[in-house]
Parts: structure tokens; C-alpha cells; sequence
DNA sequence: TATTGTTATACTCTATAACTATA
DNA sequence: TATAGTTATAGAGTATAACAATA
């Protein structure tokens, strides 16, 4: 006899598609949530935001503010402290003299990497307890969150 | 020939691992992300965690202020907000005069299950364009995440 | 005149410390 | 004396409005 916890008639019906999307929703908030609380960041979410997304490339204030959906002020606000905290450098644009440019200092990298490296930790322990079967199935699972995500 | 867009040479191999936890860590914050950005709530982040814990039983203040970690002081403006719009009743412990028992009052109910459904509109939107395998693969990965959460 | 960024000001959520009531 | 909850106060993040510098 086989025990199943939750219901999942068809992920195709109707029905079926809202509780998988309820189910998975939930599963990534409550892991999100998870790896928040268990590792203590050395800087706040929006910071660790800002800090991920000046890793890709230099950005202006106003780019990121647009990104992480928050006001000019907000954004100069930490990006401040940040720079204060000598995690991001200021550059004067030179084709634009309103515009600044801010990149990543070396402590700034360092810094992501080891938040980063320090988040994957509770992770990375959850899984070995899993089987090779399980983990590979979330492997799969997250190559197509990553891209509905990215969507 | 099959295309991989990412490499994960083995989930078990200690590098395997590690790579799994990261891509499933960025995977799950990424939706979270999006879902929290998609849908404007008509409670804040803080108020709906409570109101969902509140949803599973009654509790006093001290409780949700552990589940939650935040300050005893900081769940007290948290609840008071919530009373005051109606969404969550205080009611005196009849064994224990110091304590107070919170719970959701019907439009707190309502308000917890219409946020929910609003939640998940977003998500089931991106996984109706997938395909019955990769639903299927989500499906099983859901359960195994918030297997994972919990523990 | 439009745009980038900052400053001024106010509101919210958070915390710690001090206080009240009850056990 | 210890615990549950509140109030007092301060710090940090967010917003809108107003301003400065540049395009």
C-alpha cells in the first residue's frame, strides 16, 4: 500500500495545477524562509540584493532602484552604507556627469561569496540526508524554477 | 545528443552537492521573489506570516514572537495593526491571567485564503506553459521541499 | 525642459530597556 | 522572584516632495 501526504489527482486539471502551484509556491517560500533564518548575514536582504546584482555588472542608482522596485532615495540610502562600509565604490560617469557608476570593491566580493557560501551550507546538509533518487529530482526541478523565474 | 544547461556531474559527489544546494537556494528565493513582487498583498510580509500562523491554531504573543523571531514588543505594534482591522480577535487565558490567546476572526480567515489564491494565480500561470513531465518533476519536488522545510 | 541624484521629512518595523500585572 | 505583555525610545528602511546639477 502506498502512502501519499498530499493530493495531486493530474498536475494537468485544473484542480491539479492549482495545488501543485499552492504546494510549490509555499515548498520555495518555506525554504527561503528556512535559509534566511538559519544563516545570520553580515548585511540586510536589500543590501545582499544590491551587492548580487553589482556582481553581474557596474550599475547607476537609478538602474538598481528600478530593479529591486524601490525609490531613488531608497537606493541612495544603501547604497551609502555600503559604500561606507567600503562593500561598493562610486565612479563619476564620464559621459554623463548626473550619472554615477557603482561597482564592487574586492571586499565587496569576497563578502557575497562568503554570504552566499554560508547560505548553501543549511542547504547543502539537507540534502545529504536525501536519497540520490530525491536529489536528483530536485536537480531537475531547479534548472526549471531557475528558468520559470527568470521568465 | 543531449543539452545540459547546467553541469551537475553527480548530486552525491561533494561538488555535486554543493552545486545542487546552490542552484536549488537561488531557485527557490528567485520565486519567492517573484511571487512576493507579482502580487500586491493587501497585508504586509510580516502581518501574513502571523495571520498563517494564527490560521493553524491560536496563539499567544510570546509563541508568535519565537516562530517569528522577532522581539516581544515588535509582535505586540504586529498584533495590535491586525486587531485593529479586524483580522485577528484577543480573547483572556481563563487559567492564566498574564496571557492572551490570539486567532483569526472570519475576514482575517478570508483575508489569509483570498491572499493565498492571489499568490498562486502567478504560479500556475507559468506552469500551465510547461510540459506533464516537468509539472510531474515539480510535483515530487515540492513534496520533498517542504519535507525538508519542515524538519 | 527632462533627467540623475540628493536632501528634507514622515511613516513603519525593528530592537532594548523599563514598567505593570499576574503566577 | 519569574513571566506575559505593554509602553517608551531609538535606529534603520521606505516613501513622497522639493532641490541641485547636468543633458
Amino acid at each position: 500500500m502506498t502512502v501519499r501526504t498530499k493530493q495531486h489527482p493530474s498536475v494537468s486539471s485544473p484542480t491539479g495545477l492549482a495545488h501543485l502551484a499552492n504546494d510549490l509556491r509555499l515548498a520555495c517560500m518555506r525554504i527561503s524562509r528556512r535559509v534566511r533564518f538559519e544563516s545570520t548575514d553580515a548585511v540586510a536582504p536589500h543590501q545582499f540584493s544590491v551587492l548580487a546584482r553589482l556582481a553581474e555588472e557596474p550599475r547607476t542608482p537609478r538602474e538598481l532602484a528600478g530593479i529591486e522596485r524601490v525609490s531613488a532615495p531608497s537606493m541612495t540610502r544603501t547604497v551609502a552604507g555600503l559604500v561606507e562600509r567600503g562593500l561598493v565604490s562610486r565612479q563619476d560617469d564620464p559621459t554623463d556627469g548626473r550619472q554615477v557608476i557603482l561597482s564592487l570593491t574586492p571586499a565587496g566580493q569576497t563578502l557575497l561569496k562568503d554570504t552566499r557560501r554560508r547560505r548553501d551550507q543549511w542547504m547543502a546538509a539537507r540534502l545529504q540526508s536525501l536519497s540520490v533518487e530525491e536529489r536528483e529530482t530536485l536537480a531537475r526541478a531547479s534548472e526549471i524554477l531557475l528558468r520559470v523565474a527568470g521568465e
